[in-house]
DNA sequence: ATTGATTTCCAAAACGTTTTGGTATATAAT
DNA sequence: ATTATATACCAAAACGTTTTGGAAATCAAT
């Protein structure tokens, strides 16, 4: 049996009122009273029952995230990142931060958001790996009900998001795989609805045309964003009757499955063939060769939405509710001769 | 303004106790009552609001998993994948999974779970990366709170939960070295106040005295369980007068430190040294050479320990108390000549 | 001495459920 | 015709807070 207000109050003669607002630092109550109150809470292990405070306020002081991922075990180090950075933040502004997973684009998605939103399960949410024509920013805006993702969509409304142009990201790192005398570039992408791919796509197609090459169909691999999709993927590239003598992963992830399939067909990764990932993940630093990689702040960009966020739902304006960065181009072995 | 229960039981013209009773689906409500009820709830988008339960039922449906890691940005895949055990079993049993980080051993953590114990914010616990003489132990004991642990520690008194013998397959794992003509085994452990330390630390000694090999102190380097941990550790044994032909990593991102250590320095990992970590996260599938590893199963003890928290919760008998797992030996290259 | 301000406290309402302990009606058994 | 039994419903209490709208006591100003 947890200690309530009641009994703190009723062991200082007090009203629940004055140890309540004694607690939360009201002007109203006075300075010795305070810490007579604060020390019997300390000593009695009073904390406030979190569901009455959240049935009163009508707030829940909780953030939620769903990981839109299929496999029960995902393996993406991006999600890490990310979770990292939403707890460490949602702990710094003292919120909670509820997790569950959902097959993207399933009933069992929809299910999960009108559990929260129709609940009141959490004040708001973070969304993450954007889709076109996105079912969650319209349900969430038309429910009036505060949201922040990271990454863009094709929504007829504005919306508070962290973007990132990966385009423009593509572009740079074709360049510089062009410096280093590749003709024959390929690409290895994701499910054609997300909207990371639409935009890595168009960087790659966009970086071809600057760099005076055409764009050819057969050396686009459709892929699924994991190590085990990227290995697929390469050898089938690699394959080839002229194979190219570079391939772009749509993440880390995949890349790192082109570096094993290069490695089991014998090739050498730097010399024979530049390999480059999208995202920065740790990984990257410690594969044989180390990958170059568009990096993105993945844990800082977690953080600053939750800011977003909880300007949101505070009623607050947010100073900068549309942001687009552009990935950092880190050159490393994989692709240098 | 949320649909609540009040505006069902107006809609419909019944009481509030006819409507909860109703969707609850209690037996003293006539069958076409429910039926009306169910579909005036769906129309309405009604959801019991998650905060009135709770405080009425005095429990919350939710469990907590607090991540004992000290860096912000944690990048251990053992993480996210007992995360997502614990979050797929949690929403297969309906509750809600809260997560947060606190630096191991530390005011903060301590912070983290009184706040939670004592505000009732959770029905239970998960516990991970016992530690010997392991205050959250004995803090949730004597505040008899319900939790389950992955990982044993050395309390006095029995507490449900699911160890790995790390012992014994450390000294699979040195037989196999053994086998492959080794004589010189390095260790890079981990903190040694970390159970699992203690354990693997344990089958390496008594692995060695089985081979009859002697056990040397310079073939010990202190680490961190990180990958950069392990590449530092792995360059101080590499750079010893007679160097190990063999190094085991207290877990993989040790080990893969190792590799990347080893081809720095030039030193074909396979042939001229074996290198082997713990734990069997999917990296080590794809790391140049693929890694030998001692798995376990973490996603699926994730789910067990979760259906073990519930059992408490519920003042149900937990049908297997404490559960001891032998990991699984992979052999891949990384300790094949 | 009266009035006005200020300080310090509190009773009661409200948040939205679930549960307890019924009551009224219809049906079955005597 | 009475009594017992089921069936279908409901009013009110309770969960533990926060907030509203005062009230009493003290102090300052006239």
């Amino acid at each position: 049996m947890p200690t309530t207000i009641r009994d703190v109050a009723k062991q200082l003669n007090l009203s629940i009122t004055t140890v309540s607002r004694a607690l939360d630092g009201y002007s109203d109550v006075a300075e010795e009273t305070r810490q007579r109150v604060i020390q019997a809470a300390e000593e009695m292990g009073y904390a406030p029952s979190r569901s009455a405070r959240q049935l009163r306020r009508q707030r829940t002081d909780t953030i939620g995230y769903i990981m839109p991922t299929s496999q029960p075990r995902f393996a993406d180090p991006f999600f890490s990142e990310f979770i990292a950075g939403l707890g460490d933040e949602a702990s710094a502004q003292n919120l909670d931060l509820l997790i569950t997973r959902a097959p993207p684009d399933q009933e069992a998605e929809r299910v999960v958001y009108q559990r929260w939103v129709q609940g009141r399960r959490v004040d708001g949410v973070v969304l993450s790996r954007m889709r076109q024509d996105d079912w969650r920013v319209r349900y969430l805006h038309e429910s009036s009900f505060p949201f922040v993702a990271f990454g863009r969509t094709n929504a007829s409304f504005e919306f508070t998001h962290i973007g990132v142009d990966g385009a423009s990201g593509i572009r740079r790192l074709i360049a510089h795989l062009v410096e280093q005398g590749h003709q024959h570039i390929a690409f290895v992408s994701a499910a054609s609805d997300l909207s990371l791919q639409i935009d890595r796509f168009k960087g790659y197609q966009e970086g071809l045309a600057e760099a005076g090459l055409i764009f050819e169909e057969r050396f686009v691999a459709e892929s699924n964003l994991t190590r085990d999709g990227g290995y697929l993927a390469g050898k089938k590239l690699l394959a080839l009757q002229s194979p190219p003598t570079a391939i772009i992963g749509a993440n880390d992830l995949t890349a790192i499955g082109i570096l094993r399939a290069a490695r089991e067909s014998g090739i050498s990764v730097g010399s024979d063939l530049a390999v480059a990932g999208f995202d920065g993940i740790d990984d990257t630093e410690h594969t044989a060769p180390p990958l170059t990689t568009l990096k993105q702040p993945v844990y800082d960009c977690a953080r600053r939405l939750v800011r977003m966020l909880t300007a949101l739902t505070n009623n607050e304006a947010v100073e900068e509710p549309h942001v687009l960065l552009i990935p950092e181009l880190i050159i490393r072995d994989s692709t240098l001769r």
